[in-house]
DNA sequence: CGACTCATTGACGTTCCTCAACCTTAGTGG
DNA sequence: CCACTAAGGTTGAGGAACGTCAATGAGTCG
């Protein structure tokens, strides 16, 4: 049914705007809507049960972001740090030619700005992919919440922690030469992200166009296109525009493992096994 | 002067290694050395006029690596963090069917293990690539020490701040989709790296072998030689097996751009001018 | 010395990037 | 209602780039 498309964190179609959502009229927060610590922890991932622990005193302001619109300026004085309510945003830097790249993709729960800890400035661009919303936290603040509520900060550490992971796994995805294999470790790395935020691992919707997921991957759009062709071709997906259905993870994975020919033999293991035998 | 490729952090050749590291005799720290917490911050790069204020109680020690050795293994149980004094070490993640992928590699300074706070296990393996010192953390008493020492837990946030950004630096440089684009990318970013560390920009030693290279870059390990020896003919590049001088940075950054089309053609050039008289 | 790793170079074949055309869907205005 | 424009997606043709296979040489370790 449609209803496995369908979660309480993406509106209906990419088409369907709620209303409240300002659009070209940048009018700032007439109607400034806030939430409490207690809330954001949890948001983050930390125990619903950890409330009883945090002084909810704090509250934090809730952005919207419409669809296009640019959360954070590359190179902008950083001074907030977004936590992703809803919606979604691709993250993109800008080289001096001009010449931008997709690094990546946040979702729900995903932290935007942390970079903006180590230097003065963020070191990339987000722009919203459809109508968002962020919790917003002054980065000044940061230090002394953390300090005062450590429930929340192991939350934040821990979201951090498994970002480092993602940026792993980001690479991993690169580095696939063949362009099928990439595309496939994508399409299982983006499964693998909804699922973990609860919604369905099999029907996805695509909420960037061809050219961004070319872009993130180092490919040609066309190539997309015609990988993801050959993919339901060989009946392991359904494509429609943007809506795609896994109909064989198993073959996506096998797909997944191409280098371009044979896999390459780890010359590694002749030279633990010394270490394991001494024992 | 051969002095700029001289620090105290590097051993002068691969080859000669100190003669208390041990090699294949896994003999545990008889004698194990230590450091405070003072000189932990300080080498995180926090400010080392912190000492005053910090308590410095905790010590912690300072484990060798051997060439070849791992540091940690990928899927053991994560107890420690581990902070790099000396040497390197690169990332690797293996796939289910022993494909091997290099993620990266750490340099003095980086942080090792911090995904092990967001998981139960390490996600990736760190191999040193030569002799090496690591500080080690016990992951459970790293609350407390943040808690303790505020210093200390700034420089760690700016680290893992930095190491996020790093990630996304890695993302770009596999994007390239010109395999000389994606090596000049490479190199580009280990210079930077170097000279973040106090290490000159312009000579680079390459501690990990060109199949490392390749495997992280997603390319053939041959492709590296040939586009090497390109950059070498075309004058931008002095190389000597692992040691690499860059003599023309300019033309290196021009070939990162490269998107795959014409080997060079700068159109840079042509639009510039369109800006100059528009003035 | 023999076994091994590492780097380089050449030849060949395939992938996939580029260029191009065409189609659909939306949004706009008559 | 239909033209018009623009953005996104698909498909085809051609050629360069790069991966694979193979051979060679240099350096290192036991």
């Amino acid at each position: 049914m449609a209803t496995t498309l369908m979660t309480s964190t993406a509106p209906p179609l990419l088409t369907a705007h709620a209303s409240w959502f300002v659009r070209s009229s940048p009018q700032p927060q007439a109607d400034a809507v806030q939430i409490d610590l207690r809330s954001l922890t949890e948001l983050l991932g930390g125990a619903p049960g950890s409330a009883a622990g945090e002084t909810g005193g704090e509250r934090f302001s809730v952005r919207r972001v419409a669809r296009g619109a640019t959360l954070v300026h590359e190179g902008a004085r950083a001074s907030m740090l977004y936590v992703v309510q809803a919606g979604s945003f691709k993250c993109v830097q800008t080289a001096e030619d001009g010449y931008e790249h997709v690094l990546g993709f946040a979702w729900r729960r995903d932290v935007i700005g942390y970079d903006g800890l180590s230097g003065e400035n963020y070191a990339f661009a987000a722009v919203a992919l459809e109508d968002s919303t962020v919790v917003a936290l002054p980065l000044a603040s940061l230090a002394v919440l953390r300090q005062r509520a450590p429930l929340f900060d192991a939350a934040l550490q821990a979201i951090v922690a498994r970002q480092l992971t993602h940026a792993g796994e980001i690479a991993r995805v690169m580095s696939a030469v063949a362009a099928n294999a990439r595309l496939a470790r994508f399409l299982i790395q983006l499964s693998a992200s909804m699922a973990e935020r609860g919604q369905s691992s099999r029907h996805l919707l695509l909420r960037m166009n061809r050219r961004d997921i070319a872009n993130h991957l180092g490919l040609a759009h066309e190539t997309i296109s015609r990988s993801l062709r050959m993919m339901t071709d060989a009946g392991w997906l359904r494509v429609d525009i943007r809506e795609l259905e896994i109909l064989d993870p198993a073959a996506l994975r096998r797909c997944a493992r191409n280098t371009r020919g044979p896999a390459e033999a780890t010359p590694l293991a002749s030279r633990q096994p010394v270490l394991a035998f001494a024992a």
